[in-house]
DNA sequence: TCTGTCATCTGTACCGGTACAGACTTTATC
DNA sequence: GATAAAGTCTGTACCGGTACAGATGACAGA
């Protein structure tokens, strides 16, 4: 009444008499037997506890597997822990969901094959690669497999549909809020701009040698804006922060406190993110530092912890759901156009971390 | 120099007139050939890119998937808006990773088959269950394939791992904390008892029908708190909410909403959730309601939003991040001495969202 | 009665690999 | 010099299905 060994396709066959495809065409094609006889076979079937037919094989012969991979630059217990992430997940997923797709979270292994293995072995149908990195050895496996693939906020590569946003353009709105507001020293929390654990202020080396495609884009922003404004780049202090288990919350913070404890305090701070901003506030708050009155603070990605942060921050939205479900529409249903080159809207979004500088004026003229 | 039709493993040992299996061990088992085959074997391979063996093949003959799956009651992207569940996803990634597994996603398709074939279908190794309806036809889908899983607050099943907490005791601990500051006067926002779109009061069919595990749990904690002190637990109101894609905090506003507006305004509410709390929390502000001056709340789950709220909530601990990582060690790793149970604990956890009932004494006696 | 069509069912050839058991050389051991 | 032990490489038999092209018989129309 119950499997003997493990029930297959064969061997219900051979208990009813009948052949292999018989028994295939009663779970895939109804219309292609007497109902009476796949009645029988479903009969045996569960009679015998064959659960139905094995789906490695199935996916092996019909090449088609029903999941869709999402690439992760790090562990996915960390990545979730980003709230931007964890909401172009939601996105992809809800695309994945209309579609009848699984959805396979892959996650980027600090060094050497591991990680490689885990895409090249990876049983799904193509990908999402959410990674920044400019030489991750993952894209060439993507290319090999032959597997279609989408890039999220990646560095852009030929002939490859992308998703992504105006990275500089949203950092330099940041900067310019900032300057509008007649600010003229700043300070800047930025993530790792090279894959290490480095953390301290940027080198002119790595400022030069990042490989990492939206740190580097959005310092550029801010970059441009500033320099717009004749303020000496050179000079303004910039703190690389690499999140850990701890989050990028607790990597702001201490970037924050590093710009803070400056001799040269800044009265406004740019954050590559709202989780960096986020710990730049605690930082302040620490020193009785007040916001916006002292200091002003700008995030990035206006994320749900933005609004409801104390005060709350003013930053550059992006729609990340759309980022994902984009994506995933891209790769399950390709435009017959070719690939595509996606750039999502970015905007503005004041809040009250951010006021005009009300300085002393100690700085007369020159 | 490239592919011509899509190589595969026989085509490159052809190539190079050696056998399959020669090319197979270059690839899997390095000790089996000679170095300096094995390098002709790789050359050949990167020349005709060949992206290695096919995983669906090897998965096939193999019999290892190298993945985890997750199956949910609803589609991820509402589940993972869920903090709860988001942070159990992480905990059971954190696990995939050092295993080297991936981790698919398995949305809960309302009706139909559509949700069942996705767990016929699944390219897994085995099944975290984290589905809490009684009757869900997919447990006997799993049964079927004869696949291990393990269960997630979800009802228990006889020779199968489980891993949850005490819902019925951390209920109880909430409705005594409130009990012991003198609360009378209770409402209740509680999930939805049945698989349906209900929204309202519950009724007694529907209590005593309950077939979602969790609710029905927790509520049953409730009242045997109440009815221990002698409460009329038939007079208590509750609400009955299901979270939508607003989540559970819209959820819980609209049940909170419902509970206040009676003429018997409750002095106390039990939240089966945090966010259903925060909701509630909302609800109140909105009411010029003070809490927890006029309105004491407590929540469940100890979210990190329940620390952030305001007022700070109080609540009862669990340690989700370990409920996740723990079924899954259970899963990939499975005790030799059988199925377990494991029940993690919970704790009671007082923030300023509660506070001793101080009534106007309109009751003095009876 | 003959032919064509339709509904059912069957056989064979894959899908793309890996396990396992040799076969054939070398090299080490006594 | 005979035998054992390695070291390499090959052949065959699967893993568990599905696509596709018939084969068979019933039934309708001419």
């Amino acid at each position: 009444m119950t499997d003997k060994k493990r029930s297959t396709l064969e061997s219900i066959a051979r208990q009813l008499g009948v052949s292999k495809m018989t028994v295939s065409n009663a779970y895939n094609r109804p219309d292609q037997l007497s109902p009476e006889l796949r009645e029988r076979v479903l009969g045996a079937a569960r009679e015998l506890g064959y659960p139905g037919p094995n789906p490695l094989a199935s996916t092996l012969r019909r090449g088609r597997v029903g999941a869709v991979g999402m690439v992760f630059d790090e562990p996915v217990s960390f990545a979730l822990s980003d709230p931007a992430a964890a909401l172009i997940v939601r996105g992809l997923a809800s695309v994945c969901e209309t579609e009848r797709a699984g959805l396979l979270l892959v996650p980027g292994v600090p060094g050497g094959e591991a990680g490689i293995d885990l895409v090249r072995t990876a049983l799904v149908d193509g990908f999402i690669f959410y990674c920044d990195y400019e030489g991750d050895p993952r894209l060439k496996v993507l290319r090999d497999r032959g597997m279609p693939y989408v890039l999220v906020d990646a560095p852009a590569v030929a002939d490859v549909s992308w998703v992504g946003i105006d990275d500089r353009g949203g950092a330099q709105m940041a900067a310019q809020h900032l300057l509008d507001l007649g600010h003229r020293s700043f300070g800047i929390v930025s993530f790792n701009l090279v894959p290490d654990d480095y953390e301290g202020p940027v080198t002119p080396e790595r400022h030069k040698m990042g490989s990492f495609h939206v740190p580097v884009e959005r310092l550029a922003g801010y970059r441009q804006a500033l320099e717009a404004a004749s303020i000496d780049w050179i000079s303004v202090p910039i703190e690389e922060r690499h999140p850990g288990p701890g989050g990028a919350s607790a990597a702001g913070h201490s970037g924050g406190a590093a710009l803070l404890d400056r001799a040269a305090q800044p009265t406004a701070i740019l954050a590559m993110s709202d989780e960096l901003a986020l710990g730049v506030l605690r930082a302040a708050a620490q020193r009785g530092i007040d916001i916006p009155g002292d200091l002003s603070v700008v995030g990035f990605d206006d994320t749900p912890a933005a609004a409801a942060a104390e005060p709350p921050l003013t930053t550059i939205s992006q729609p990340h759901e759309l980022k994902g479900a984009t994506a995933g529409r891209l790769l399950l249903d390709p435009p017959a156009s070719g690939p595509q080159r996606v750039v999502l809207p970015t905007a503005l979004v004041v809040r009250a971390s951010s006021a005009p500088f009300r300085g002393e004026r100690e700085t007369t003229t020159e």
